[in-house]
DNA sequence: TATTGTTATACTCTATAACTATA
DNA sequence: TATAGTTATAGAGTATAACAATA
């Protein structure tokens, strides 16, 4: 082992790079998501939003932008796609009616619990060739360069 | 530490998930790239594409866009601009007057060099949170994950 | 003045399909 | 017929700027 991979590249300047690693294993992870969620019309960044909603409920769109770090803008054709399969609705809010409180519908929890349970089945692909406890280190060392970002 | 981040927002579907955290992570690390490489108007793609012919010069373009499993029409523009900024030159092939071989210029192997100093400079900021041995342990556990598509 | 949701817009990245010139 | 480079095109994803309603 020496830069090469199995197709005769010499990846040296890339194989201890961290980024590039980041992004080819996120490539493979979506490809997994992929396979378990398309069917569903759902992609990562639906699902994480669901996922907020489910244990957030009441945000407003814009907290769930910050939340998940994306342009408020982003959100208005996403929570639109989600109302349209009625898994989330806006409820306009009473104290400050410039914005909507965001809720799961009863079928929308019941579809991000299923879409959770894919989700974490189709990861368990990823811990055969894991050892007893590396993914839990896996996650806690990825979170601390999410933190690095905003700790300074 | 229940599923809470500092922000107040519950968590819990995602803070175990690996594609969320990857993909957080991936987001971090291409802040710091941007920081080191941007005014020199080098995207994480392009260099690696750089890295690639470095190490490799000679390759065909389909060559290069096989080892980062990318389109091959997607390095049209990609090779074009790195062409412009002259660090990368098409020779037309000898042996297939249909493809061409690609080489660094000699600036374009000194910038090259530069570059992969100011990356590798930018991921330190990562390390100082890192135990020893842990970043070769992260990427070794990536290139697992990256193997796991290939290998089934 | 500031903020929420919205719209319009643009830019990047990436993939598909079809073309051309070679093989 | 198959392949390399190219082009046109389209789709996600994401960001900015501006606007109306509301705070």
């Amino acid at each position: 082992m020496h830069g090469d991979d199995s197709n005769g590249i010499d990846y040296s300047m890339l194989q201890s790079r961290l980024g590039y690693k980041l992004r080819r294993a996120q490539m493979v992870y979506f490809d997994v998501f992929f396979e378990a969620c398309a069917q569903e019309g759902i992609t990562p960044g639906l699902f994480s939003i669901l996922a907020i909603i489910y244990h957030n409920p009441g945000l407003t769109q814009t907290a769930v932008s910050v939340a998940l770090d994306v342009d408020r803008s982003a959100m208005v054709a996403a929570i639109d796609k989600l109302e349209g399969m009625e898994v989330v609705e806006r409820r306009k809010s009473k104290n400050d009616r410039r914005s909507y409180a965001l809720y799961l519908t009863e079928q929308g929890k019941a579809f991000t619990e299923r879409l959770n349970r894919k989700v974490v089945a189709g990861e368990e692909a990823f811990t055969t060739f894991m050892k007893d406890g590396e993914k839990e280190w896996l996650l806690d060392l990825l979170d601390r360069i999410i933190r690095a970002r905003r700790d300074g």
